[in-house]
RNA sequence: CGAGAAGUAGCACAAUUUGGUAGUGCACUACAUUUGGGAUGUAGGGGUUGCAGGUUCAAAUCCUGUCUUCUCGACCA
C-alpha cells in the first residue's frame, strides 16, 4: 500500500485535490486523455451511489434499459438546438475495421435522440404513457482539459428520459427528479445544493427549462452537480412521435430528462477533504468502521472478534502488524467515517478508543457500548459535516447591489454573488466578459427588489454568479 | 485548442549541462524483532528511461514527431 504525501490544502487547492484522488486511491491516469480508470475505492463510493438512486428511481415507477453505444449522424441531427450545442464535443467513428462506413456514427454524447428513436416505435396510444426510462452507462464528450472526476472525456453517469401525456405531468416529473437528486445529495452526501433555473443562455441544448444543482467546493468555486431538463413537445416534434389520446385525438407527448454523473464524487472530496485525505460522509461511505489493532495479543484478537460479532454496519479490520501510526494514516487517508483502536492500555479498562474521520476527536466507550455508540455517532458525524458544509458555504454567498459592488466582490472573493438580472443574455455576456463568472441558476422563488445591476432597467429575476469548474 | 512546464521502478527524485555499465529514498517480497500517530534489522524482487523515428562506434542524455500530465487562458450542461 502506498502512501504519498498530500499537498496542504490551503497551499495549493488544485495539487490538493489531485493528491487526495491519487493517496486514498480513487482513480489512477490512463493512457488516454479525459479516460480515468476508477480503482476499488473509487467505485465502491459509485456503487453506493448507485444502489441508493436505483432504488429512489424505482420506486417512483422508473425502468432501468441499455440504449446503443452509436448515434448515427443524421439521427443526432434530427433536433436541430440539440446538435447545434453539441456538434464540438462529439466524438466521430468513420472506420468498422478495415471497412470505411457509410454514414459516420459518434459515440453517443447523451442519449435523448436514441430513446426519442424508440420510443417513435412504441408509443401509438395515451396507454403506452408515461415512459419512464433510465439508463445507467458512459457517455464521451471530447473535453479539451480534463480532470478526475470533475470533467473527462468517458463520463459514468446515469440519465433519465420519460415521455407523458401533458405538459404538466413532464414538469412535475422534472421538478420531482430535481429534489431527488437534491434530496440526495443534502442527505446522502452532505452538500448543501442550491437548486434552480439555467438561463437561456446555459440550458441543455435542446431543452424548454433545465433545472440545477449547484454546489460550493471547498474554494468557492461551483460545481454543477446534476441536472433535470423539461424539453416540451420539441424532440417529440422533430422524431413524429404521437400518440392517440382518450378521445381518439392524435397528439404529441411531452419529454424530460436528468442525469447525475460520477463528478458527485468530486463534490464530496472537495467540499469535505481536508489535509488527512478524503472525508466519508456516513451514509455513502463503503465501509462505514474500520477496527485497527495495536499489539498482537490475544486480548487485543478476541475484543475484535466481540465487537464485529453484532456489529451490523460494514466495517474492515486492519490487524497487520503495520505500525499504528501507519494504520491510523491509511484509515484517514480513505476517509473511513469512524476507525475503533483496540489495544491493551484500553483494554486494561474494558474500553476501546473510536476516532472520528471528520474531527479528529478520540472517544473512550465501553466495549459492550460500542455498537449503540457508532450508531448514534455515524448519524452525529453525517449532520455535522452537512452543518460545516453549510456554514462554509453561506460564508461565500454575496449580494451585489450595483456592478462596482459586484465586480468588486468577484475581483477579492470567491463564491457566489446573488444579483437582480433583468434577463437579457447581454447583461450576462458583460458580466462574463468583465468578471469570467457565468450564471449558476435563476432562484424562482425569490422577487426581486431592485433593478437589474448591470443595466439598471427592471429586474426580472434574482440570480447567482460565480465561478466554475 | 493557444502559451508555458514536465515525463527515468508503484511514488518522490538523481544521472541529461559535457553522449560511455541506470542509481538513491519510500513502497513491495521473505524472515525476525516490534506495535497508542507514517517502526527496525537482514536478505531479495522490480527498468526496452512515455512512445516512434533520426544522428552516432555508442543515446536517459543530442534532433524531429507524437502521446500523457500539470499551470494559465479559450472552450464547455
Amino acid at each position: 500500500m502506498k502512501l504519498t504525501k498530500i499537498t496542504p490544502r490551503d497551499e495549493d487547492f488544485a495539487k490538493w485535490y489531485t493528491d487526495v484522488c491519487m493517496a486514498a486511491n480513487l482513480v489512477s491516469y490512463s493512457n488516454i486523455k479525459g479516460s480515468m480508470i476508477i480503482c476499488p475505492n473509487g467505485y465502491a463510493i459509485w456503487e453506493e451511489i448507485q444502489k441508493i438512486m436505483d432504488a429512489e428511481f424505482k420506486k417512483l415507477g422508473h425502468q432501468n434499459v441499455q440504449m446503443p453505444l452509436f448515434i448515427p449522424e443524421s439521427l443526432l441531427n434530427v433536433e436541430k438546438n440539440h446538435v447545434k450545442g453539441f456538434a464540438p464535443e462529439v466524438a466521430w467513428v468513420t472506420h468498422g475495421g478495415e471497412e470505411e462506413l457509410e454514414e459516420k456514427m459518434c459515440v453517443r454524447p447523451t442519449s435523448e435522440v436514441l430513446f426519442c428513436d424508440y420510443y417513435k416505435n412504441v408509443i401509438k396510444s395515451y396507454r403506452d404513457l408515461p415512459k419512464l426510462y433510465n439508463q445507467w452507462c458512459t457517455i464521451v464528450r471530447w473535453e479539451k482539459t480534463t480532470r478526475p472526476f470533475l470533467r473527462s472525456r468517458e463520463i459514468l453517469w446515469q440519465e433519465g428520459h420519460t415521455m407523458h401525456e401533458t405538459e404538466e405531468e413532464a414538469l412535475n416529473e422534472t421538478l420531482q427528479m430535481l429534489h431527488v437528486y437534491e434530496d440526495f445529495q443534502r442527505n446522502i452526501l452532505a452538500l448543501p445544493v442550491i437548486v434552480g433555473l439555467k438561463t437561456e443562455k446555459e440550458k441543455f441544448a435542446g431543452a424548454v427549462k433545465t433545472y440545477t444543482i449547484e454546489a460550493m467546493m471547498y474554494d468557492g468555486v461551483a460545481l454543477q452537480n446534476g441536472t433535470s431538463h423539461y424539453f416540451g413537445q420539441d424532440f417529440a416534434k422533430a422524431f413524429n412521435i404521437t400518440f392517440l389520446d382518450r378521445n381518439n385525438n392524435l397528439q404529441t407527448p411531452y419529454q424530460t430528462s436528468w442525469g447525475v454523473t460520477t463528478r458527485m464524487i468530486g463534490a464530496i472530496i472537495m467540499t469535505h477533504g481536508d489535509d488527512h485525505g478524503l472525508v466519508l460522509p456516513p451514509k455513502i461511505a463503503p465501509t462505514k468502521v474500520i477496527i485497527i489493532s495495536i499489539g498482537d495479543d490475544e486480548k487485543v484478537t478476541k475484543t475484535i472478534s466481540e465487537i464485529t460479532k453484532d456489529l451490523d454496519v460494514t466495517y474492515e479490520i486492519d490487524d497487520s502488524n503495520k505500525s499504528p501510526g501507519f494504520k491510523f494514516a491509511e484509515a484517514e487517508v480513505k476517509g473511513i467515517p469512524i476507525r475503533i483502536e483496540v489495544g491493551l492500555r484500553d483494554l486494561e479498562n474494558d474500553e476501546v478508543t473510536l476516532v472520528r474521520r471528520d474531527t479528529l476527536e478520540k472517544i473512550k466507550v465501553k466495549t459492550s457500548e460500542v455498537k449503540n455508540k457508532i450508531t448514534e455517532l455515524l448519524d452525529t458525524i453525517q449532520k455535522d459535516m452537512y452543518n460545516r458544509a453549510l456554514e462554509r458555504r453561506n460564508s461565500m454567498l454575496y449580494e451585489a447591489h450595483d456592478y462596482e459592488e459586484f465586480k468588486t466582490i468577484a475581483k477579492e472573493k470567491p463564491g457566489f454573488i446573488k444579483i437582480n438580472w433583468c434577463g437579457s443574455e447581454e447583461c450576462e455576456n458583460k458580466i462574463k466578459d468583465d468578471t469570467g463568472l457565468k450564471s449558476r441558476c435563476i432562484l424562482e422563488e425569490e422577487t426581486p427588489d431592485g433593478n437589474c445591476v448591470v443595466c439598471n432597467k427592471k429586474a426580472a429575476h434574482k440570480i447567482y454568479f460565480g465561478k466554475q469548474y
